[in-house]
DNA sequence: ACGCGCCCTTGACCTAAGTCAAGGGCGTCA
DNA sequence: TGACGCCCTTGACTTAGGTCAAGGGCGCGT
């Protein structure tokens, strides 16, 4: 597997937009004469692996909506170490915060591998938001819930060390194709390592600990739970 | 300096509840109707120093508008370290993402000082929102902000030590209280380190080191700032 | 005025985790 | 098929910072 720098050719993921925008949840509900007056002023982008949208600081034109790959939102220390602040799939927002506020983006994003996504700028989407009682309420929903992950992402760096971010990483995906034994990390460790807040040496000794306990067994980017109550443990999941 | 515990008679703070009201940027713009509803079916309450309102976990019924004092929003670690996310104060809101994605609370809060917070219940909240456009697009542009914060919180704790982390605080309190030399921390230096995500002892630390390179001179809870430059340098900002 | 308690500070220690350096596996491309 | 390059792992070292323990200052209440 790979894609890192190589762009698949557009053609095999020429998704229909319509019917992905239909399923975003931000979405879900709103008629087709708003749909397309947002995909009339919006432009549809194709991007290859680790493929810049915006960098932190930039002046936020617009945002984008991911409709096929992934995208990873970051901030970057002086010396160069990278913490990930989210991932965001098909049908998520990356870029709204800025273009609400009003201000620069306050982090920067690239693609994880050859992408598409739909860029729309800043005032197609205020309009929008404006007009639809209803998209803003799913906005609303859309920030909560990611104001969350954020509060347990700080949870996480001030108040838990390494492998017990990483149990509790590996517990969440567990989750989303739940009663998997099996998960996909879908991003390469170095990735991971960024998005747990730590470096690719720690975190190969974070996944010794885990397999030495009897929690997982991992081979390349699968993961394999062999006793999910020790991995909870090692979570320190509260109840 | 205290009332950690002791609650001031309720006298001297009994403001006008609709001129805090009409001041909180939430509201701004709404008009008395619409105010005096919310007010009509909101519960005013007093609260003394280190009162907790809501716990992590705990059903959200309900939301509080700070009126008077400070409200700190925080995690607790097993072993019983805290990591605040927030301190709110008047005007600011407290629980609203917990009603907004209609799950539990995701943190707890306690008052820092006796206090007074407007106790609005989910449902009433929840009609604002969806009947006043105008009240959900302020609410929009308080996630982002806060959004913003928290991810520089996760920044400050992934990728800078905790005399950086302590010197950009000082900075952002300066800026406030904008070209003033001497800031007031408002809070205990306990408090303060659980702000910054540290302990008291390695908050001491900071301080002295910050003191012996000449950026500051600490006295209490005040904190002259002597050369505005060396602290800069030290909070590694970039401009 | 005195003493208690809380907060802050300091010192000594220890552990988690970041850095540096080297080696191995594996896929890709020539 | 062979070699280069990237990712991952491992080992040895270093350091930031959390923990434990003790002492001092200061405000508060008696």
């Amino acid at each position: 597997m790979t894609n890192q720098r190589a762009a698949r050719t557009g053609a095999d993921r020429r998704l229909d937009l319509t019917e992905v925008l239909r399923k975003a949840s931000l979405f879900e509900g709103l008629d087709d004469a708003h749909l397309l007056e947002v995909i009339s002023r919006a432009r549809r982008r194709c991007l290859e692996g680790n493929q810049t949208l915006f960098l932190e600081g930039d002046k936020a034109q617009g945002l984008y909506m991911v409709i096929q790959g992934r995208v990873k939102v970051f901030k970057v220390s002086p010396k160069g170490r990278e913490q990930t602040l989210m991932i965001m799939g098909p049908g998520e927002l990356v870029g709204e915060v800025a273009v609400l506020s009003g201000e620069a983006y306050p982090a920067s994003a690239e693609t994880l591998e050859p992408s598409e996504a739909l860029y729309i700028p800043r005032q197609a989407f205020l309009d929008l938001v404006t007009r639809e009682p209803e998209v803003a309420m799913r906005l609303l929903s859309a920030l909560s819930a990611r104001l969350r992950s954020f509060a347990s992402l700080i949870e996480d760096l001030s108040l838990r060390d390494v492998s017990e971010r990483l149990a509790a990483y590996l517990l969440s995906l567990a989750s989303e194709g739940s009663s998997e034994q099996t998960i996909d990390l879908k991003v390469s460790k170095t990735q991971l390592s960024a998005a747990v807040g730590t470096v690719p040496e720690t975190l190969s000794r974070a996944f010794q600990r885990l397999s030495r306990a009897g929690a997982v067994e991992t081979s390349g980017r699968r993961v394999h739970i062999k006793d999910r109550v020790i991995l909870e443990r090692l979570a320190r999941v509260r109840w």
